[in-house]
DNA sequence: GCTCTCCGTCTACATTGTAGGCCCTATGGG
DNA sequence: CCCATAGGGCCTACAATGTAGACGGAGAGC
């Protein structure tokens, strides 16, 4: 099977996001998820057009499901990483951790 | 001095590689060590051209100087960053480091 | 002079990043 | 009923980045 897409750094984070979220990843949720963590703004339509990029390239699949929150049942889209998508994320954050090896007296802790 | 414009990938391993040349740091070599480390190719157009906006965002800062290499004394083009690419650099992999908290498991170590 | 290698520039196009508006379906008051 | 509101998702459009390859000049060596 072909060779792994490489990655852009919002759609790293987008699906870093998606594995924070776990089982409940649908849109909002994900947006929320990575706005908290990242402490960076994130559009709605930005999210769901990298999910939807992302799937396209087979990193994540979405799967219809009726909701679980008190009001409205009404189905929601939700994202999972493909195996592949696991892949791509690590190779991502392999290849930055390593330009990163030997870097720390410049750069410092990262908070 | 406004806010530190968010990197995309490629700035950000590009950054890293010109602080790992260190004071040798022209185009071929970055280059070299980048690809080296990364194990990933760059093209030359690749490198140059992000190097240029990188240094029209402030984040890197060229001067020529004479060559030392034994043949070729011609001047060629240092680059080093500024304390904002420096501060954008840091600021770039703190988001990815904080998005990867809590993900150790779901990843494993990164190699 | 001619060719080769080194270094840098330029053009051109593909992929990503980003914002905002549109639209539908419920719900809950008036 | 009818309207306002909220939650979710989709679409368009445009800006910024990623990426390759061709072009050009300036010494080195023949």
């Amino acid at each position: 099977m072909g060779k792994l897409p490489s990655l852009g750094e919002f759609e790293v984070i987008v699906l870093m996001a998606v594995l924070h979220v776990g089982d409940e990843a649908f849109g909002s949720a994900i947006r929320d998820d990575l706005e908290a963590r990242s402490g960076r703004p994130a559009s709605r339509g930005a999210v769901y057009i990298t999910l939807d990029r992302l799937e396209e390239k087979g990193l994540l699949r979405s799967t219809l499901r009726d909701g679980t929150s008190a009001r409205g049942l009404r189905p929601r889209r939700y994202f999972t990483l493909t195996p592949d998508g696991t892949a791509a994320l690590r190779s991502s954050l392999t290849l930055v951790a390593r330009m990163h090896r030997g870097l720390e007296g410049a750069l410092g802790k990262l908070a």
